[in-house]
Order: C-alpha cells, then structure tokens, then sequence
RNA sequence: GCUGCUAUAGUGUAGUCCGGCCAAUCAUGUCGGCCUUUCACGCCGACGACUGGGGUUCGAAUCCCCAUAGCAGCACCA
C-alpha cells in the first residue's frame, strides 16, 4: 500500500550475541509506566526478537518506600498494550531468602562484612579512603552480626552489608558500597521483612541467576555496572555485556510519578491517562499506537549520546500505522448553519477511506441546510465546494453572507480555486469535542461517528484523533496528531 | 569539586573500531511543485550537519592533543 522502501531500522549488532539471548526490562512499581520507560522496554524487545531467546520482566521492588501496590497490576497492563515479548516475570519480594542466602555465601568467601559504623562516620571515613573498623572483622563475627541483622536485633540504621571493594578507587562511590540495610518502616505491601537488599545486590543474583546475557539500560547505571562488578568477581561469575544509552530529553508532558499521582490528587489531572502526561496510557488514548512507540524508540537506538525525544518523530511514526486504516468523517469544529437557496435534495456518498474503496461509503443526505466551519467564511469569499457534494456561491452583504446553489461542476470548483470544505446536514449531526493537549474544540460530527468508539479516524482536513467516549448526547474525540 | 562518558543538519540516525569508496546515509521537519472531491496519503525537488583550534598523514567526520559544551555518578533509591 505504501510506495515507499524504507528499511527497516536495524539496531547495532551486540556483543557475543550470536546465539540466544536472555534480556531484562527490570522497572521499579512505582507507578504506570512511561516515555521514559518504553525505550528500555522497547530496545530489550527489539533485541530478543532479532537473536531470540528469553525476555525477563523483573518487578525491582525492594524499597518499600518506593513501591505503589497498584503499580504490580497497572505496569502489567502496561506491558500488554505495548505487546512486549515477556517470556517470564520475576519479583525481587519473592526473592528476598535467595539475595539473604547468598549475602551469607559472600560474607564467609570475605566478600562483604557487616558495619555497624554511624553513616557519618563512615562517610568520612570513605572520603578518606580509610577502612572502618568493621572491615577487619573475622567471617565469624560478620556472619554472626548478619544473623542479628536478620533477627532483629538491630534496628534501621544500626548496620548494613557492605561489599569489599578497592577503598583507594578514584571514584568514592566505588568504595565498599553497601548492599544491604534495615528497614523497620514502611512495611512492605508484599512481604513480611526488615532487611532488604539494595539494587546493586540484588540485580547481580538475579541477573546471574536468571542468565541474563546483555542488558541495556541507561547511562545512570554506568557507575551501578562498576560496583556490580566487585560482586561479580567476588563470586567468580560472569559479568552480561552491558550498553548504556544516553539520556532522553522528553518535552511537553509530565513524567515524574511523584508529580503525576500529586496532580491526580489535586484534580490538576483527570487520572494517570490525563492527556498532558507522558504515561503509555495517556499515549494510547491520545491514538497513539504501540507499534508507533517501539519503533519511534528503536529509531533513536542505543546510542551513549545525550538527546531530545521528537514528538514529530513518534507522529510520523504513528500516522504511517494509522493512515492506512482510519476511516474517514467530517468534523465541523465551530458551526455555522448555511442555507443554500436553489439546490434540490441530495444525496452525498463519501468513501470511508480514500484509497480503499471496498471498505464502504457513508451517506450525507442533503435537504436544505448544512454546517460549515465558521473558519471558512472569509468575507470575499465567492465560492466554496462542499466536500462530495455540489458547488456552493456565496453573496456578501457587508460581513453577512448568503449561500446558493452552484452547479455540481467538480472542474469549476478548481477553476474558481475554491476550497473543498467538509460539511454536515444541519439535520442529522453530532455533537463532538475534540481534546487536545492546549485546550477543547467544540463542533459536530457525523453521527456515524459513534459507531468508530475506541478507534483511531481522521476528521477530514483536521486530523487524526481517537474517539475516547460515545454518549447519545454526543462524541468526545482527543486529538492524535495532523 | 572529584571520577568517567560523549560531541554529525531544527530533531533522530548511519558512517568513527580497521583514515581514502563521505563534495557525509536514511527518516523526520520546513518550503516549493505534482497528484487528489481532505490542509491526509503518494510522488518530485529544495533547505539543512561532521563543536572550535592545533597535530599526525600524500590524504582526517574517522587517529592524537588542547579548548569548549553537554551528560552521568559521587544515596543504607532504582
């Protein structure tokens, strides 16, 4: 259908990745995801399809305070509608006895000990590039104040599992990072503990556990790839090949959570679908489809380069889905009732889409009067051609016009160069908003319309838009894109 | 500040590893034209970039150095 040839963007070929590959898209419940989001959902999907293999989706939930107990439901559904191929879902909670029993195994090979350091103090101390005194404890003493870690005989902030690394590293955040901590508030919605391993911990074991083979992720996971290192060695495991791409500047939508659920609280947003944010649902009702958001992501690829998300990018994107298959209808915005003097009763019949003429037609049945944009009277205007219709002339008296009969002639309609206007029958419309992101348009629609409920059309010569709500006192349609 | 990474048109991207085939790819965007009973789609054309400065070399977008700019990390977050 489409004449053009374009090829079909390939990624970069990944390192040791000739066989299958085991891949990751690892996000945090704290909300629905977003933009954001969807390039690392997308990027891990496009990768796993091109070598095959298994794809993990593994729920990081091991801050409680960072856990949104809808979320386990909302990122799920989430993921459907973007049609990842997850092969398996993992959740950290579930998991806490095997990060704990392999917290022990690196305790007794020396590669971490418990600190009952102040946070302070330590602190300094790591500035300095000096050992705390923990450090020194024989294995005996560390797995004995591990079991008093997990036993509650310290409280939040009284100990931690620290990872021995090089306490000379340039780079103090390398420096025995921690990797466990105690949490006596708030209580997880999942699971009964206090002791919870941190990300860089527990991203290790599952990452090895599960076989993940390569993980692509942002480039604020540089500096985490460098300590997980120490654990990885400390094991003698395997470190997966990593890519870290660059950050993505998004514009024009909302994309903190914190912001977003504040916003819904305030009413300042109509739900996590609210137009104005830059969640995957408030794409999807905007008509924005899946399809469109992978591969406007797996276009800006993997790169380490910092850049800025194009909207025009992901609309181009998308209208090459839609175009082909959204039926076309008239939207009036801003009505104005025309009389035409002179013209017999017709009957219009409009393709539902241009190039495909099997799909049907719609009727428009003209008896008198129709409604045109009010955008289109131009004083001076000598003739308009009402789309399918017939040629209508206008006379103006001062800023008034008024409206004849003006011969089907498609040919004088283009020798006059008068434009071709979508129209309605005054006597059979719908009301119909259209929402966009900067405000609401008023006018009417076919009443065919409410028969389109959830799919994406065109409002012919205004645009794509997604019919969100059909009432029988009128249609309510956001706006896709031109 | 410290540690590290990066720099191609308005935007995204290919080329950079292994210098010549690059007077730099493709897409998007903008503008113009054609087609068309939509200001859509399609087609044709135009516009538009190797951050700057040195160096190496017969030859540099590609290698080296310096400058500048941007970014990341420097949490008992992920």
């Amino acid at each position: 259908m489409s004449g053009k040839h374009e090829k079909k963007k390939v990624l970069p070929e990944l390192e040791g990745a000739e066989n299958d590959v085991v891949m990751r898209f690892a996000p945090n419940p704290s909300g629905p995801l977003h933009i954001g989001h969807a390039r690392a959902a997308a990027l891990n999907d496009a990768y796993v399809k091109q070598y095959g293999g298994r794809y993990i989706l593994r729920i990081e939930d091991t801050d409680p305070k960072r856990v949104d107990p809808e979320a386990y439901q909302t990122v799920q559904e989430d993921i459907r509608w973007l049609g990842l191929g997850i092969t398996e879902v993992v959740t950290q909670s579930d998991r806490l006895p095997i990060y704990y029993d392999l917290c022990k195994q690196l305790i007794e090979n020396g590669g971490a000990y418990v600190c009952t350091c102040d946070n302070e103090v330590f602190k300094e101390l790591k500035a300095d590039k000096t050992a705390c005194p923990c450090r020194g404890n024989p294995v005996e003493k560390n797995l004995e104040l591990w079991q008093k870690m997990l036993d509650h005989t310290f409280k939040e902030g009284e100990a931690s599992v620290r990872i021995k690394t090089d306490l000379s590293h340039p780079d103090p955040a390398m420096r025995d990072f921690p990797a466990f901590r105690i949490l006596d508030a708030p209580p997880h919605p999942k699971v009964k503990a206090h002791v919870y391993p941190l990300m860089n911990f527990s991203v290790v074991a599952d990452d090895h556990l599960l076989g993940v083979t390569h993980v692509i992720r942002g480039k604020d996971h540089i500096a985490n790839t460098r300590r997980q290192k120490y654990i990885y060695d400390h094991f003698g495991w395997q470190q997966p090949v990593y890519r870290h791409y660059g950050r993505m500047g998004i514009e024009g939508v909302v994309l903190s959570t914190s912001q977003m659920r504040a916003g819904i609280k305030e009413g300042l947003y109509s739900g996590w679908d609210d137009i104005r944010l830059g969640t995957m649902r408030a794409l999807a009702r905007r008509g924005i489809l899946p399809e469109a958001v992978k591969n406007a992501m797996i276009a800006i690829g993997i790169g380490d380069v910092d850049i800025s998300f194009s909207w025009d990018n992901l609309y181009a994107e998308n209208k090459k889905l839609v175009d082909p298959t959204a039926n076309r209808y008239f939207f009036v915005p801003d009505p104005v009732e025309a009389k035409i003097e002179g013209a017999e009763p017709h009957t219009a019949h409009a393709l539902l889409h241009p190039s495909d003429e099997a799909r049907g037609k719609r009727t428009l049945e003209f008896t008198g009067t129709v409604l045109i944009p009010k955008a289109e009277l131009v004083p001076g205007t000598a003739m308009l051609r009402l789309k399918d219709l017939f040629n209508v002339k206008i006379a103006w008296n001062g800023d008034t016009p008024s409206f004849s009969y003006g011969g089907d002639s498609l040919a004088e309609a283009r020798a006059a160069k008068a434009r071709i206007i979508q129209w309605l029958p005054a006597q059979a419309t719908m009301p119909c908003t259209l929402l966009t992101q900067e405000g609401e348009v008023k006018g009417a629609c076919e009443p065919a319309v409410k028969g389109e409920a959830g799919k994406v059309i065109q409002f012919e010569r205004v645009g794509f838009v997604k019919v969100d709500a059909v009432s029988p006192d009128g249609v309510v349609a956001y706006w896709t894109h031109k």
